[in-house]
RNA sequence: GGCCCGUUCGUUUAAUGGUUAGGACGCCAGGUUUUCAUCCUGGUAACAGGGGUUCGAUUCCCCUACGGGCUACCA
């Protein structure tokens, strides 16, 4: 049994989106199941679509995902001479030829197809110049084309689609070496997958149209072609294709709202398979062990951010307080929350209200400084002023002469005692006592809020709260 | 236009030639509760349409519709 090489083979055009990366985590857990190598390959054979920082925002996507790549990076830029020997080859074996047509000439020809309603493409016009045509031409610029079958079809069992079978004949000649000297995609890769000897291409849907010519030259080169497996994409929640006015479609960008990796690692994983059973909180280790790609499904799926959110809580509350703290202080270095004494309460309490790490940000200003609010909100719908005040009261009094019990549980009982001892029902104790302490109408309860904030600030903000309403 | 792919609750998915078509998110209701969140319980909601095949189709086949992809010296 053959060792399982699966690769990422993302262009350096941009930040890699959350449809290429669900691609990446798909071949490095095919990868990773059967104990073999996952690599990353740039595909940097178009030097005018290269934007450089991207290679940084690749790495930077997988490092967050913890996706790790084995072997260095391959650079398709770097193996140009590679892929021209191959070119070279084919032509030498009359499997590919040299075609001299202008870019204008090209156009006016799919100009003149579209308005004759023919399917567009490469006439063939270079595919059998004489050896004097092709002397006369010597000097002229070309590309390197390779000669589709006339006949037959590409059959392949996809990992994912099962039997596919597309006839050779209704793809052009495809161009394999630019006159830059760099190879298209379809040698590039074809070239690449051979010699890395991967053994399953996991890729886009996008390819199966071009898979006929992937395997014709497979066959012309005489190799064994790999396994492929074609993902269906993902969609924006009209149903259109993922991007930019749905939302964030870079990885990076989630980071930056406070998602967690291994939320999203999850989700995405989870978005197009399942193991079979109703599980769904997986951790890394859990996917590799389960996945299989023949439980990917074949349908495009849609980005639901609402269950990403739901799945990034539940990880959240999962943290302990001690790393929810590490993760909030690395994401956001200069808020001024992080640098509290009280941080570790803080988190505590607001641990199942976060749904991104950013929410530590929003509505939390009372922990920071004495809240202002209007003296209405302090009273209860049930209550009024009269009782609120003597709420508000008792409480002070309560907290000046007993003990002050240090957890959420004691200062629960003793906000309880209050109401208790005079005779007050838990509205006029408790609600009161939370606004004054958070100046908001939702909030952790007052018991939390006394606990973070501590005793001294909290009876400061409580007679605050009495002369307000006085 | 041609070729290709796809279609189960709003979303994500499961299962099956005979099921009350299951789960999760969302939503709604209830419980816990001073509020919010969490948590717990319950509810809502789907086999795109039409033909076949069959004793019986959501499931197999065909057609239609709809959605998507490809049709570049981009990947």
């Amino acid at each position: 049994m053959q060792k399982v090489i699966t690769r990422f083979a993302p262009s350096p055009t941009g930040k890699p989106h959350v449809g290429n990366i669900r691609t990446a985590i798909f071949a490095y857990l095919w990868a990773k199941h059967n104990k073999g190598h996952f690599l990353l390959r740039i595909e940097d054979t178009d030097q005018e679509r290269l934007v450089p920082e991207s290679l940084k925002y690749i790495e930077e996507s997988l490092a967050w995902l913890g996706i790790d790549f084995d072997q260095e990076i391959i650079y398709q830029s770097k193996r140009k001479e590679i892929h021209q020997k191959y070119a070279n080859d084919l032509l030498k074996s009359k499997r590919a030829y040299k075609c001299f047509c202008t870019k204008e000439r090209l156009e006016k020809l799919r100009e003149n197809q579209i308005k004759k309603k023919m399917p567009p493409g490469y006439d063939g016009l270079c595919r059998n110049l004489t050896k004097e045509e092709l002397l006369a031409k010597k000097d002229a610029s070309y590309v390197i084309r390779f000669k589709m079958p006339k006949n037959g079809v590409a059959k392949w069992d996809d990992k994912i689609r099962g039997e596919m079978k597309i006839n050779f004949d209704i793809s052009d000649d495809p161009i394999i070496l630019k006159t830059d000297g760099f190879p298209t995609y379809h040698l590039a890769s074809v070239v690449d997958d051979h010699e890395l000897k991967i053994t399953d291409v996991i890729r886009g849907e996008e390819w199966i149209s071009s898979t006929p010519k992937h395997l014709a030259l497979y066959e012309a080169l005489g190799w064994q072609p790999p396994g492929f497996a074609h993902m269906p994409h993902i969609n924006g929640p009209d149903g259109s294709k993922l991007s930019k006015r749905h939302g964030d479609t870079a990885l990076l960008d989630y980071r930056a709202q406070g998602y967690l990796p291994e939320a999203i690692f999850n989700f995405l994983a989870l978005l197009g398979w399942n193991d079979g059973t109703e599980k769904e909180i997986f951790e890394k280790k859990e996917l590799i062990k389960s996945f299989n790609l023949k439980r990917i499904g074949k349908s495009p799926a849609v980005f639901d951010i609402k269950k990403l959110d739901w799945m990034n809580g539940h990880y959240i509350r999962n943290l302990t307080t001690e790393q929810l703290k590490n993760k909030i202080i690395k994401l956001l270095p200069g808020s001024k929350i992080t640098k509290l004494k009280n941080l570790d309460r803080i988190l505590e309490v607001e641990k199942t209200r976060l749904v991104v790490l950013c929410d530590i940000e929003k509505e939390t200003d009372f922990y920071l400084d004495a809240p202002k609010y209007g003296a209405k909100l302090l009273i209860f719908k049930k209550s009024n002023k009269t009782d609120t005040l003597k709420g508000l009261t008792e409480t002070l009094q309560y907290f000046e002469a007993e003990r002050w019990p240090d957890t959420v549980k004691g200062l629960n009982l003793s906000l309880g005692n209050v109401a208790a001892n005079h005779n007050l029902s838990n509205g006029d104790v408790f609600w009161p006592a939370r606004v004054a302490l958070s100046g908001l109408e939702k909030s952790p309860s007052p018991a939390e809020l006394l606990w973070v904030l501590g005793k001294k600030e909290s009876l400061k903000r409580i007679k605050k709260a009495i002369n307000l309403l006085k």
